[in-house]
DNA sequence: TTGTAAGCGTTATCAG
DNA sequence: CTGATAACGCTTACAA
């Protein structure tokens, strides 16, 4: 491995020149700036990040935690914050848990022994109290996933309003039987509580019972979507239209409601969540609530960024705007 | 920050002690082993992953490249590679190149620095020739994509067959007017030859003609799909089906013609490749080429793992069956 | 079985 | 503007 030595050896000079040529710094002669690079090129020379991260305070380096990559939303996500990371000078760190408490630590560990600046999580395995103690070695700032506390530096999309005009637009399609069918618990925190209320205000400002039987929770996958509608079939009171959490999960329940003979929308309305590449070309094409994802990766990594740099944020939560996107399938 | 020397000093020994423990050396005292553990569970330490590869030999870590991370089979292939490599005790580090070739250099370096100890490449950008003198530094991996080089260990699966397969499906459904429509160029080496050369043997032996209007590259996504549409829309002389290089294309192609008014499969046939969950959902369900991720992913990283612990290969080339899905599009 | 000490490749400090 | 030198946290001869 050649290294900052061979370098300055070749160079003619010590490697504390070397080092301030890869660094950028002002004042050095023209002279042996111009000697240094010729060096480095020549010998193909490329500085040791374990070196620069085990030496400096500074790694360049942000991470990414996400709890599956196989999901579009988590791959679209993490795309727009490597692009933009990379944009910014950043190299980034792509962290998949598969939903493991233990993997989640480990990779906050990275904070610990300084192999990253700064971590993007977009999903929260842990108890919040759990994870807040490692941000005493870097900053961290949710992206999509969030926590019931102020201060938490927080990007996301503002699921009760996205929730509530889903269901609201069902209604004004003239339907009454809603079932809501997402990924979470049906618990009191977090994106989940939010959503479980936005389904709850809806229904009851249009004067709508809630039938618990319509109430469906952890389902992510087009698997889970198919076993939704063996659910829905087997039902005597069946509901005539359905609200997911994601487009996958409505994938799923379409393609198999379809098979079993309904006709969609008429018989069976569905409306999904995300506006994935698949919600366009689906057959009917399905309404779904929009994500801004790109907008999300990039404002997660400004807000990182600005942390690290330790500038203070003019707020701690962003919350961006979602759109309604009406295809056949409502 | 709490390092070994810390550790050391808690549980009253030496730091190589501490180091021992960690890294399961056989003869320490079960008392003074107890007492460093109790002492790194105290103090939380986390061994510093810079350090280590600074130091040792070996790092743990492997590297997988690939070109979009948004594209679903690049998502499950790397996943499974990640998921295998974990099983197998390695740090994966999923890299992007956003199919820049200077990025796939930058990260080819990461075996050059240490970083990481070997490396899976599921896409090429630059040609082997400037990639082959980094194997100096440690074993690469071609999954997926190939080179025309016989020593290069390469796990793939079989294009030729794949394509041929399905190109026999259409004529046997009664297709004589066959457009080929796939990802990169129809040139004469790597994935796409084996493809290329696969759907004029097909034709040929059928008696067909090749029509070169009916012959499209570098086409990958959906938007490219529905392009490809409108294409077909113009034509005179239009084909009776679609031969697609991903499932993607084969999406958007498919949703962009039922939106014209062609019947699926009466009016246009459409063969997709990768059977991507998405396959399954659209309306009709893609007949699809099904290629085995899963299995690729796990036997690149046995393969690379071979390689790294120096173990000879039994053989440098994996060449996985695909298996024709025959469903509605056809 | 345990400890001492020399590095791995960088950057920060200090002196010139 | 430039250079010597001391860390960063860890592993590994070599000694004991």
């Amino acid at each position: 491995m050649v290294n900052i030595i061979d370098v300055a050896r070749q160079a003619g000079v010590s490697k504390t020149t070397v080092s301030r040529v890869i660094n950028n710094y002002p004042h050095i002669s023209p002279d042996k700036r111009r000697q240094v690079m010729e060096a480095m090129e020549q010998l193909g020379f490329v500085p040791n990040p374990s070196a620069r991260k085990l030496r400096g305070q500074v790694t360049t380096t942000i991470a990414v935690i996400v709890p599956k990559i196989v999901n579009p939303f988590f791959a679209y996500l993490v795309d727009a914050i490597e692009q933009e990371g990379y944009r910014q000078g950043y190299q980034t760190l792509i962290c998949q848990t598969n939903e493991h408490k233990s993997k989640e630590i480990a990779y906050l560990d990275l904070l610990k022994n300084k192999q990253a600046d700064g971590i993007i999580m977009a999903a929260i395995e842990n108890d919040w109290a759990d994870i807040e103690p490692y941000t005493a070695f870097g900053p961290i700032v949710l992206c999509n996933e969030y926590v019931n506390q102020n201060d938490v530096p927080t990007i996301r999309v503002d699921q009760h309003e996205g929730t509530y005009t889903a269901i609201r637009h069902l209604i004004e399609r003239g339907h009454r039987k809603i079932m809501y069918c997402t990924g979470g618990l049906f618990t009191d925190f977090g994106k989940d509580k939010d959503r479980n209320q936005a389904y709850q205000r809806a229904l009851e400002e249009a004067g709508i019972a809630i039938n618990p039987n319509w109430i469906l929770v952890d389902r992510h996958t087009i698997e889970d979507g198919k076993k939704v509608t063996e659910l829905i079939l087997d039902m005597s009171d069946r509901p005539t239209a359905v609200f997911t959490g994601s487009d996958e999960i409505a994938s799923g329940l379409m393609m198999a409601a379809r098979k079993a003979g309904l006709h969609i929308p008429n018989d069976l309305a569905i409306i999904g969540f995300d506006d994935q590449p698949i919600a366009e070309v689906l057959s009917p094409s399905l309404t779904t609530i929009r994500q801004p994802i790109a907008r999300m990766g990039k404002q997660a990594v400004d807000m990182l960024v600005q942390l690290m740099d330790q500038q203070p944020l003019s707020t701690s939560l962003s919350k961006l705007p979602v759109e309604l996107v009406i295809r056949e399938s409502t």
